[in-house]
Parts: C-alpha cells; structure tokens; sequence
DNA sequence: TTAATTTGTTAGAACAGTCTAACTTTTTAA
DNA sequence: TTAAAAAGTTAGACTGTTCTAACAAATTAA
C-alpha cells in the first residue's frame, strides 16, 4: 500500500494537524528533518493517492482514507509499545525507537496475536489510547500538570511525549503512570512545580516537563 | 549500516554459497527475483562496501565482513521465528514471512530479550541452528529422508524450507519436528516414500517432499 | 503600506534500486 | 573445434526520496 517513508509522512500529519486539522509544509519539514521542498513533493504524491487534500500555499490535511491510514499506523505504533513492555518486559523509555520500527511490519497476524495477548489494551504505556482496529479512538481532554491548581492532587495518566531523553528524566524523578501527586507550590517567575509524591520526597519540575505530564 | 535491500543480498548469497563457497550472478537472480544486470550492479556496490569479493565474470564470495554480517541476519531471523511460534503462539508455517520482515528491525535490546525470553535456544522452529551472538553456528552434516535406508527408524530433525506452502503440506500429513518416522517403503519409479508414524496412520510423501526433510 | 521576513514552490541534481536492450565472455554441445 | 546457449556486463532509462539554489507568495513589522 504506503512505503515506509509515506507511512512516516502520514504518521506526522496526523499528529500534527490534531489541534486545527490542518498542518503546513514548515511543521512538518521540521518535525521529520527534511527540507521543505521535499516535503511539498511528497504532498504532491500524497495527494495523487487521495491521502491528503493539498492546494498550494494552503495547509495540508488528511482526507477520510489518510486518517484511516494514521490510525492504523499508530494503532501498530501503540500496540506495540505495550507488547515490548508487559510482554518483554522492557523499560517505558526504550520502547518508542523499536516501535517505530514494528509499527511498519505488514502483518494482520502479528498484531492480532498482541491484542489478544494483551487482552485488547485500551492505552498504551505512555497512556495514550491505542485505537480499535476499526480506527476508533478515545480522545479525552486533559488537564496537563503545569495547569493544576496549588494544593490539589491528581494521578498521572500520561506523557505527551514518549523521546527517551525525557522518560528517563521521568525515571530518575521517580515518576511513573498512575501515581498520585499533589501539587504543593508553582513558581510565578518560571512555572516550575514543586509536588508531593508517593515516594514522599519533593519533586521539582520545571515547567517544560510540567507541561508535557497529563493528569486527572 | 546497511539498507533493508543490502541485507536481503547478503543473506541470498551466504545461503546460496553455503555448498560451494561461491554464488554466481544468475543463481542470485533467481533466488531474489531481480534481473541480472541489477545484481551486477548491486555486487559492485557490496564490494566497495567490502561486505564480497567480485571479480568480473567470477563467483561471488562473501568476505569475513560478509559472513559475519549475514550470521547476524540469520540469527535475528530464527530467533524471531522462534519467539512468534514459543511467546506469540503462532503456526511454524506463518513465521517466516513475519520474520522476514523483523530481522531488519535495528535493535540490540529487542534482540537481546527474545534471547533471554527463549532461554538462549539453538534451534528455530524449523530445527535449523541459531547462531550465536557472536556469529557461531553449529553445522551438522544431515540425511535426508529420502536416503534413509528401508526399514529404519528415524527423528524428524529439521526442515531444508520454510515457506508457508510446504508447512502446510506437512501440516496435512500431520508432520512435525521432533517426530520418529519409520520408511516402510521407497518407490523405486519416483523416489516416493511411505512412512509410518507415531499417527499410526501411513504417510505417503512424493520425493520432493522427502528430500526436503532432515532426519538423525 | 511598503519592506523585511517567513513560507512555499519550481527547477534541476543526486543516490538507491530497479529495469530493458544490446553486447561480450564463457560454457556446452554438436 | 566451431556454433549455439547460457551467463555476465554496459549503457541508458525510470521511480522514489531527498537535496540545493533560485524565485514567488503570504505574512509581519516598521
Ligand atoms: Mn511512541
Ligand atoms: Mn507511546
Ligand atoms: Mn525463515
Ligand atoms: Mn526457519
């Protein structure tokens, strides 16, 4: 169907455009570091094969076909990152790189056998929902940490961002999906957090890592 | 290092060269489904890459480099193989097209913990050896069924192919690694061979079948 | 509202990997 | 030992993916 390449193209304008619907050439030829002329090229193929709606100088947008097609790729993506922690018990920040990887293996059997043995998970290690395998996808708005009011607490139910450089922060901050925090100062002059945690030590956060920590 | 391509190259000529130390360019063709002139151009490119020895008009070789290379493939190709019959529970005859695909997945930790997972096996499921970590393979010298002699008893040991259409036919016949078989009797005509087996049924296999079959 | 900046496009080149057509070398068989 | 067949090579082309250089359009700021 999709070379890996467009798959990659694809993957990038869906979460890309999640906010407006739309991406320009610009966030996507730095998001996927390559140049914005080939990023107008590969549109151009795109849009040939009904993936996205392009016209010149105008955003890029998936057509119904081209966010099926994200779906499925992140539904591969997600699957996967799950399978290679419960199953092979590896670390929350070393499985996104390999997943980007699986997510490309065409292979309706490979990725059945996962959902089964991971009994149809609903989200993936970094709390994001996995979508069904009709494409279906629960999306619920979340209230991220550095949005928290002082003195309230919440649990951690995902990360917006799986690069291994900020889950191992996350790792030696002590801090994993599900755990209670309570919200005990925030610094006016840089948004940094100061919160209470299980492990009963203070954990400061700058606002940077605060802000890409979803709770509820 | 090297691309996906590379990599399907250096594999079809270490498999191929198995017997003789060497390949030549249309047995190459064959086997990968390319025209010659683009295997031609393809060994010039793995011998600057040093990975063959090619000289005009004479066999391809793998050099040290190239072995050492192709034993990689090989070993992420029957441990993927492996772990989707032992962790993922899938048929010995739908692997292989899976593993196809996995053992280009760049990655020592996914590697790593499937070795770990399996216990460090030696075999894949379809009884051929897994090369160590280091490169080792253990080959031994093999009969086929179709020269065992009649009347003797013999342990179904391995399978020279493991495309999904021979499983099945051995499936069919309720074949498995593992399993004695006696030859009962060798069609002198064309080679077939009846056998019984532990079914207690008979089983009727054509010469092309046999040969294809390692027993000790 | 003009000028600077940012964003996007076109043109043209390059590399990986493949092909067909035409030619050469080697092997096989008459 | 020559002629036919098989195997291998070269030349040239094409697709996919990317790049740089140059130019055009849209946006932002003076
Ligand atoms: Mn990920
Ligand atoms: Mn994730
Ligand atoms: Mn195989
Ligand atoms: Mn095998």
């Amino acid at each position: 169907m999709d070379s890996l390449t467009e798959e990659n193209y694809i993957k990038s304008i869906y979460s890309l455009s999640q906010a407006t619907g739309e991406v320009f050439v610009s966030e996507l030829a730095k998001k996927l570091n390559i140049k914005q002329p080939s990023v107008n090229s590969m549109m151009k193929r795109l849009a040939t094969k009904k993936v996205v709606a392009y016209a010149p100088y105008k955003g890029i947008r998936l057509t119904e076909k081209g966010k099926k097609e994200a779906l499925s790729i992140i539904r591969r993506h997600r699957l996967a990152e799950l399978f290679l922690v419960k199953v092979m018990e590896l670390g929350w920040e070393e499985v996104h790189d390999i997943a980007e990887q699986l997510e490309h293996v065409d292979s309706k059997r490979f990725y059945s056998r996962m959902d089964e043995m991971l009994n149809f998970p609903k989200f993936d290690p970094h709390g994001e929902p996995i979508p069904d395998s009709n494409g279906k996808i629960h999306t619920q708005k979340r209230t991220s940490l550095s949005d928290l009011a002082e003195g309230l607490t919440a649990t951690i139910a995902a990360v917006a961002e799986d690069e291994k450089s900020f889950l191992d922060h996350l790792n030696a901050k002590g801090l994993q999906i599900g755990d209670a925090v309570t919200l005990k100062k925030r610094e006016p002059f840089d948004g940094s957090v100061t919160l209470r945690h299980k492990s009963k030590k203070e954990i400061l956060l700058t606002h940077q890592v605060a802000e890409r920590i979803w709770v509820e």
